[in-house]
DNA sequence: ACCATGACGTTTC
DNA sequence: CGAAACGCCATGG
């Protein structure tokens, strides 16, 4: 569990971005972690993500894939496929784990939030 | 300080 | 297309 007086660390930054990710959008780790600051420390973004299940507050965790749009993280969910069918009942299509449109539902997290 | 881990990304084979 | 090797960096033992 990350220290819970630094607010501003990387762990509270990203869960804020991911909350504010539209419904029916998508984003990857390294786009948040690019607006962030630190494009390179995209890992740390899936790890955020890994310690926010012990968290009340809903992270919508399954709008967040990879710079592919593969669902790599498909996996860490109660279901394996509540991932994709969450994507799905947003209107997402997800063919074979992979996110279609991908280009077009892109939130870019530096553009939306005007850095 | 060192080593291991990880929901990534890029390059190479 | 799949696997592996690096790089990158925060956290924990």
């Amino acid at each position: 569990m990350p220290k819970p007086n630094t607010n501003n660390d990387f762990f509270t930054q990203v869960l804020e971005v991911v909350k504010l990710i539209p419904k029916g959008r998508i984003t990857s780790y390294g786009a948040i972690a690019a607006y962030l600051g630190a494009k390179r420390s995209s890992r740390m973004v899936g790890w955020a993500l890994n310690k926010s299940h012990n968290l009340t507050e809903k992270i919508p965790a399954h709008r967040v894939v990879n710079r592919n749009g593969l669902l790599t993280g498909k996996a860490h969910f109660s279901s394996i496929d509540e991932m994709q069918n969450r994507l799905e009942n947003e209107n997402i299509t997800v063919v074979d784990n992979q996110v279609q449109h991908f280009q077009e539902l892109f939130w870019d997290p530096s553009k939306a939030l005007a850095l």
